[in-house]
Parts: structure tokens; sequence; C-alpha cells
DNA sequence: GTAACCGGTTACTCACAGGTTAGTTGCAAC
DNA sequence: GTTGCAACTAACCTGTGAGTAACCGGTTAC
């Protein structure tokens, strides 16, 4: 952190991010994303997440660009939900942090 | 994802990082612990968080052993906040948030 | 003597994230 | 003809994360 850069600066990109990834299923649902594309519904069955809040974070992942809706004009009417290119860049970074959660697991339980 | 392992154990560990990363400042008070040691009413000025927040963020970081706190028997007294070698296990994973961050940034800028 | 700094704690308030329930449209099965 | 599914939306409710303000004991500076 040099003198001239103030500590907001430095902070502001955790920000964005934290801005972007903020609210309890967008992770999750980007990580789902990742093994491959799916349904509304099986989104909601897997999570155990109320259809207003899966439908408010999908809609939010959207305008981020994060994640692509594609709805097909079959009968009933289907809709499927996959990550962008742009999406796939967060793998990475969600990937680190699943990495961290495995490896911190093991240290609490090996404390028993 | 393979067959026998279940949707909820593979997020697991995500939510394991999530809960101890948990709240609006852990993040920030980790990356600036991560720069150098800092004192509590440091950390308060520079992130401008309530000093109950503060407080209980604190608490929180240093139950899950993260941080250290520190007390110098000086006068007047002072505390000292650092970040245990365990802390430092998460640098990576913020570095990685913090540079998809200055990425998104550049991104969304660059769209103007 | 009083104002200010450090490292907090306590009490009060409140917005809002997230949950619950019910309803909608359009089709298909029983 | 009504029950059910997919993919939502609308209305309502609630817990709590986070903020504000006040205060505490100890200390030093003015």
């Amino acid at each position: 952190m040099s003198a001239t850069k103030t500590c907001t600066d430095y902070l502001r990109p955790l920000r964005d991010a934290m801005d972007v990834l903020g609210g309890k299923w967008k992770i999750p649902v980007i990580m789902l994303l990742s093994v491959r594309e799916r349904r509304f519904k099986e989104i909601q069955r897997e999570l155990g997440v109320a259809a207003k809040v899966l439908s408010k974070e999908l809609k939010e992942l959207e305008s981020h660009e994060l994640v692509k809706r594609t709805v097909f004009d079959t009968v009933p009417l289907a809709v499927e939900y996959s990550l962008t290119d742009y999406g796939r860049t967060l793998e990475k970074v969600i990937g680190e942090i699943r990495d961290w959660g495995v490896h911190h697991r093991e240290r609490i339980l090996e404390r028993v």
C-alpha cells in the first residue's frame, strides 16, 4: 500500500467483487452452474432456496453477465441457466474459496 | 460432482468458508492486517466502521484463530491486532477475489 | 480542571435480506 | 374438470446485521 494510494483505493476492487457476489446464494449458484447448466426448479431443489430469492439472485447474476438465461419454446416451456464465459472467470476465485473451506474443515476436525 | 456425492456435500466447504468470512468487514480487516498489524482505532478510522461492529468482527476472527490480539502493557495501554499464520492462508483467497475485482472494474469501465 | 485519546461496552433503532404463502399462465395427464 | 408441473410474481412477515449515540475507566496534554 503506497503512500499515494489510500486504503479506500486499495479496498475498492474487493468491494466491487463482493457486491457482485453478495447475497447468500450467488456463489452456490455459480458453483452449480459451473458443473453444468440447470433449470430453475433444479437449482431450487438442489439448494433449497425460495423461488423468489433464487429468481432475484439469478436476475442479478444475469445483469452482471455472469449467467445466461435461455428460454426453450418447448411444452411446457423450459428455462435454462448457464454460466457465460465471463462467469467462468469466477471459477478460479470460487475454487480458491472452496479449497480453503476444505482445508479449514480438516483443521477443525483434527482438533477434536 | 460424482453420483455418490450430493450437492450438499459439494457445497459444504464453500459454506464453511463463507461462514468464517461472513460479515461486511471481515475481509477488509484481514486485508488491512495482511499489510501490517494495526491498532483498534487505526482499523476503525481506515475502514469507517462502527466500534461495536469492529469489535464483534475482530472477536469472531480471533475465535477462528485468524487474528491475534496482543495487549501491550504500555501507558496508555495499546492493543494490536495481527494476522496469525493461519490467517495468512487466507491471503491467497482474498488476493484472488481482489484480482477478480480489478478485472471486473476494468471491464465495466471499458464498456462506457 | 477540562478536553482529548484509547479500547472498548451498552442500549436503541431500523433497513432490508431472506423466507412464507398464495396466485398466475399455459399446457398435459388422469 | 380438476389436479399438477414449470417458472415465475406479488404481498406480506420477520430476524438480524449494522449503524448511532452515549458512556466507561484510565491517561496524558493544555
